[in-house]
DNA sequence: GTCTATAGATGGATAGAC
DNA sequence: GTCTATCCATCTATAGAC
């Protein structure tokens, strides 16, 4: 009863959450001009680095010039940090939904790392792998501002981590965990392969709840 | 007995392995005009990463004139290339030593941690950060060249990882937890500062070996 | 809102003197 | 082996027509 009382508080359907956000103007639609050049520049940032991909690339793969590009967006990084704090708001969304739908707090550690996992693997998997590797590409200030959106996200882990803590289950500290966590699992981008190799988005996230320690299992 | 035995058997004296390396021309001598190029190059490729860092730039590291780097290297990615060749070199053979010295696998695997976390936030820390972040910035056949030298180095990792499986200590596989391991690791370069927390090297090995689930401890 | 055209700056690499 | 000088390609961003 109490679940079916919390699908109907907390709906967790990843398409209601991004509609939500798009209604809110947090996140750009996938469908419109902008949310198209976003898809395409956090690939061709991951494919190439945001260095190597110049605006004509940019340009090209929505099909203008790249003349045309400076309507939208001032600078070329002003297309990176949109990017970055797009993937943030959609991610901390996504994964407030995920804990909450957890029960106890091993359940939600186990939910978060699914859910990062399907992040950097799935759909938003470019633009995770941007916000990683691409981070020293940011100026100071906009650095400065991405952080601010990223300490609510990584909020949403540290609470978790230290209530497995409280309950005696968690040996290491909440804050090294979670940084060897975010290590791990952002690296799964470089080998990752889930069309290839038998390991399901399900057995990847039992392996690495696995490897931790996790007491009175 | 036996250690005494070992360690003159297998120096693991860290400034013997890298003379050693330094005879046999795998490695550049740090105080030679080479060396202190790479030492500067890796410094620069990863605070301001490869494409940022202009030949210019890694001139005057080193106090010469951009034109005169050309003697030494045909191309600028051909710095990049040694920056990572020279650093697996070195590392593959301090992980083998620090293997070496240890007994039981598990302790050889807190040895290889421990000495990657050394790698990573000591003396090679550009370097090694440089492998991780600068990858894309290699050209196709220079990344299947140093992948070759790479695959010796994980090697010794998955030997161990195999052993610690075979007596029933590891459940989780060998290749992924390398992988895990990899990409937890590597990320200490973005946030481990030993000058400032109370966390040595030794503790942050303690953590890792923490988290991961041994079983028999 | 997209186009063409181009300004203005900076990059990697070369040539030849010393 | 390092210097000066410079070529030439390429990049971000702007200007103004449509």
């Amino acid at each position: 009863m109490i679940g079916l009382f919390r699908l109907v508080e907390s709906p967790v359907n990843q398409t209601d959450i991004l509609q939500a956000l798009i209604a809110k103007n947090l996140v750009s639609d996938p469908n419109g001009a902008r949310g198209r050049l976003l898809k395409e520049a956090a690939r061709l940032f991951r494919d190439k680095g945001y260095e190597r991909t110049t605006v004509r690339d940019l340009a090209a793969a929505v099909g203008i010039q790249s003349g045309s590009l400076f309507h939208h967006f001032r600078t070329k990084e002003e297309i990176l940090k949109a990017v970055m704090v797009e993937t943030i708001r959609l991610n901390t969304a996504l994964m407030q939904a995920a804990a909450d739908a957890a029960h106890s707090a091993r359940q939600k550690l186990r939910a978060l790392v699914r859910a990062e996992l399907e992040s950097i693997n799935g759909q938003t998997g470019e633009a995770m792998a941007v916000l990683v590797f691409e981070w020293r590409s940011l100026s100071d200030t906009s650095q400065a501002e991405v952080l601010e959106l990223r300490e609510i996200y990584e909020g949403l882990w540290i609470n978790v981590l230290k209530s497995l803590q409280d309950e005696g289950a968690l040996a290491a500290d909440p804050f090294v965990v979670r940084r060897m966590l975010t290590g791990a699992l952002s690296w799964t981008v470089t080998w990752y392969k889930p069309e290839r190799g038998g390991l399901t988005l399900d057995g990847l996230t039992d392996e690495v709840m696995a490897m931790m320690a996790l007491k009175n299992d």
